[in-house]
DNA sequence: CGTCGGGCTAAGG
DNA sequence: CCTTAGCCCGACG
């Protein structure tokens, strides 16, 4: 009744990601069933995640090409076949360059697609994995550039040039009061009005909703 | 049974 | 108004 669309808390969204980092995409009932996140992800279903990761995953709504037609309705995701459980995000990636041109090694791909794809519009997304990591590591005098580049290199996704970029968005998420900086070190800035969410532990933390 | 893509619609901008 | 995001539905294996 309250809550008839339960939004999912960053919590949620990170079990997830990290459940797809482990056991791939398209596995959605494993994910589900793994102890790991089951407990966070236990009011979610199999097709929850799979619409949220379709969600979390929106690059187009560029200007101009908002395409309706119903004649061959591209857009991403092709073949869902099995992937290892190492790469997860890089198949997005895959199919996405599969749309644009011609088949390249992922490698080179991936940074590519972080470069191109990324620029301004999922500035925030990119940010949101941020604060994510440095909340997610919880260093209680704050976490160091190359800890936080690592740990998304290893939960996300590793682009090969990514540390310039994670250094523009830390300066830029530090300018913005989102972060602090503390000898070469940034947490997670203070929320402006409250303290602590209602009943939830400082591991938790804040930031629920980050995407404004 | 699970996954996938399309579509609907309540919220928020 | 328009975009967004959660949810539902039918199809397919």
């Amino acid at each position: 009744m309250g809550a008839r669309k339960q939004k999912w808390t960053s919590r949620e969204e990170a079990a997830l990601r990290a459940g797809i980092a482990k056991h791939g995409v398209g596995s959605w009932r494993v994910i589900l069933t793994d102890q790991e996140f089951s407990s966070i992800l236990s009011c979610r279903s199999n097709v929850d995640l799979k619409d949220k990761w379709r969600n979390m995953n929106v690059f187009s709504t560029e200007s101009g090409s908002m395409n309706k037609g119903r004649t061959a309705t591209k857009k991403n995701r092709a073949t869902p076949k099995r992937n290892d459980h190492s790469m997860a995000i890089s198949t997005v990636a895959s199919d996405v360059d599969d749309e644009i041109v011609d088949e390249q090694p992922i490698a080179s791909v991936s940074s590519e697609v972080w470069n191109v794809l990324i620029p301004k519009k999922s500035r925030s997304r990119l940010n949101n994995i941020i604060l994510e990591s440095v909340k997610n590591l919880n260093e209680p005098t704050g976490s160091h550039r190359t800890t936080i580049a690592n740990y998304i290199e290893e939960e996300y996704l590793p682009p090969g040039d990514f540390d310039h970029i994670l250094s523009a968005n830390l300066k830029d998420l530090t300018t913005s009061g989102e972060l602090i900086e503390v000898n070469r070190n940034y947490r997670i800035a203070p929320a402006p009005g409250s303290m602590y969410s209602e009943g939830r532990s400082p591991e938790t933390l804040l930031l629920e909703d980050i995407q404004g």
